[in-house]
DNA sequence: GATATATGCTTGACTAAACAAGCAATTATT
DNA sequence: AATAATTGCTTGTTTAGTCAAGCATATATC
């Protein structure tokens, strides 16, 4: 009666939510959660470290409201600054600061070992396949 | 520098905020939620269509007492009912209602129609391989 | 060049969920 | 039998997000 796609859809995000709550508790270490690891993560992927708020949004798959909420705090404690756009005064550019940069560097290394810990029951090649349908589906 | 673990733990976790994003708008179709919606779900899968709160909470991966809280509208609007347990007078147990289950059986087919869609980038050798890995994960 | 439309961001109000604390009933210890 | 410990559930409080509305700036149309 149940099929497979169904079944995947539910396996999938009880996947995620496993995945998403031992990160979480790892990165609680550095003091950050796995929603601002992944602004630290984006922000450090840009070439100058700089994004839009909006384009974080669209990458965080979250709404812009969502994303000024999240970086109030950051921006007190000092991992990311703001700057203006000199050529449009509408957007506020999101910059990764020196302090975010090691905080970052540092969280990734407990970001790879809880990866690699919540993984381990795949061999690299079955990773590898997993990871390229999930990149066809996202 | 970056490695396949965590690119892994990326894209599953993006994945999956998509998918429970377009089933939700699905769903929403007949008056619920995604959450709601797995509700539903395990106490179909159940024997007696019957569970206690916190199997429930268990099986959902949540808080017992978020599960309380997501009960109480579906109690009001009659999905699932409220029945004590005679050998046990701590448990109150959740059944699905008639009601709920002409819902659920619904929804179903609207969910199942959303996991095709979302899943049909994949054939069904590789979605079968994928489902297999990730059960295996959680 | 004036006005309409679109874009980027923020704020107010709301929702879903978590955590911590507490109550009530059960089970274990003595 | 009395007390302690555990279990199931609920409630108060907090947090992370959403959506809708609004403000400021930029772009397009006439």
């Amino acid at each position: 009666m149940s099929e497979i796609e169904a079944d995947f859809i539910i396996q999938q995000t009880r996947l995620s939510h496993k995945l998403i709550k031992k990160v979480d508790s790892q990165l609680s270490v550095h003091g950050i959660s796995f929603s601002e690891y992944m602004i630290l993560y984006y922000l450090d992927c840009a070439p100058t470290k700089t994004m839009r708020r909006i384009d974080l949004a669209e990458m965080l798959g979250m709404s812009a409201s969502g994303v000024t909420r999240m970086l109030a705090p950051m921006e007190k404690i000092k991992l990311v600054e703001k700057e203006v756009n000199p050529r449009d005064a509408r957007v506020s550019l999101v910059k990764l600061s020196d302090v975010g940069n090691t905080i970052y560097n540092d969280a990734s290394v407990s970001f790879k070992h809880a990866a690699k810990a919540l993984t381990h029951k795949l061999t690299p090649d079955q990773l590898k396949k997993m990871l390229g349908f999930t990149s066809q589906l996202v």
